[in-house]
DNA sequence: CTATAATATGAGGATTTATCACATTTGTAA
DNA sequence: TTACAAATGTGATAAATCCTCATATTATAG
């Protein structure tokens, strides 16, 4: 189950360390091909071959193609994540709240805009049991972040029903960014701007 | 650009009568391999075989693979359009905007509940590109349909943002049911419900 | 230096989509 | 009926890829 490295039980430090950069390695190069022409068009062979090593190796570092993309998607959850939470965690006040998440949705659209690898993994999203899984638990760290801002906020709000309502916003702020991504920017633009007024009045008046 | 029947200049009555036998065949068995184990597992071979015809046939009514899907996903999405049309045709007055809506949901809902073919392709939509463009016309056309029921219970609303809000509530309904059949059934009953409450908000307070 | 373990290699197995040269059937007209 | 043309059917096989595995190389330890 170990997706990153390709060796269970080393102990020695320089082997672990050349193990680690060829996998830095290989999802540079990765991302750099998907950038290119998107992760359906990039072959492992190219991926080899870029990285100055054999098929055999890439291999010997990811089980499979799908393992490199999902290492990929889960290092820019990682950084959304960290976004998520840096941006609700001192919210004070109603307002606080307001100001944060909408922020918080243009941040995330930017992210979205200036990454074509982002876009290209996260357009995919829906196809690959693994990557929708991914995705989910995705929603569910950041849905409990902003249900526990929005508790602090509102305290005698139903914790539960934040909870739902707060991982229903995160998978539909995604689907949002898809769809404004795949359209006209101009359009995009506006379609965000919709979901942020409709999802603001949803954690606004409960 | 003829995605249902093979011929271009066809004017015979018997042969194009037997072509579009062959190609409800073919879809047919389609959709019970869909059923079985999804798109993604169903070879070309199997349909060709279950279908009574070689590859090569199988290829003379459908040019690949993804033409097989699609025609599946468009005549799913005729089905939908109907329903949606005939839900929202003749509403009248805010509660029964919101009623028609709240009810389109359910039904909505209760079609991808009980359609594994359309849960299976509807599942990957994002995954293709020339799904993700039939998604988009059908949210298009459903969007249209609603901003004008919504325009007649509100007609000082402007026409341009009710398009474009009407039209993400689409795509986001989409997102949402697709989000609702992939956890737990009694979550995604609740999820479906909180979209329904936000959406309707958003239809009735502009 | 030798033995052992770790890592690298790339030809080829396996899978699956799609093609195409040829065979067969169907329709039409003399 | 027969002959010819057009439409349709066939399936071996090309093509594209992912991934494996037997073998070779390199590194480490005794």
């Amino acid at each position: 189950m170990n997706e990153v490295g390709p060796i269970e039980g080393v102990r020695r430090e320089p082997t672990q360390k050349r193990s680690r950069e060829r996998v830095e390695r290989i999802l540079s190069c990765a991302s750099t091909l998907i950038e290119k022409s998107g992760s359906d068009a990039m072959r492992m062979s190219d991926v080899a071959e870029m990285a100055g090593i054999s098929i055999g190796s890439l291999y010997q570092y990811f089980p499979d193609k799908g393992a490199i993309i999902r290492t990929l998607a889960e290092r820019y959850n990682v950084l959304g994540q960290q976004c998520i939470a840096e941006g609700l965690q001192d919210v004070q006040g109603r307002e606080g709240l307001r100001r944060a998440f909408g922020e918080l949705i243009d941040v995330y659209y930017a992210m979205f805009l200036a990454e074509p690898v982002m876009r290209d993994i996260w357009s995919g999203t829906q196809a690959d049991k693994a990557l929708r899984d991914i995705s989910l638990a995705d929603s569910r760290i950041n849905g409990a972040v902003l249900a526990a801002a929005r508790a602090r906020v509102d305290p005698k709000a139903d914790r539960d029903e934040l909870e739902a309502s707060s991982f229903l916003i995160m998978q539909l702020g995604e689907a949002t960014m898809r769809l404004a991504i795949s359209v006209e920017r101009k359009e995009g633009d506006a379609l965000v701007e919709h979901f942020k007024r409709m999802v603001l009045r949803e954690m606004m008046e409960g």
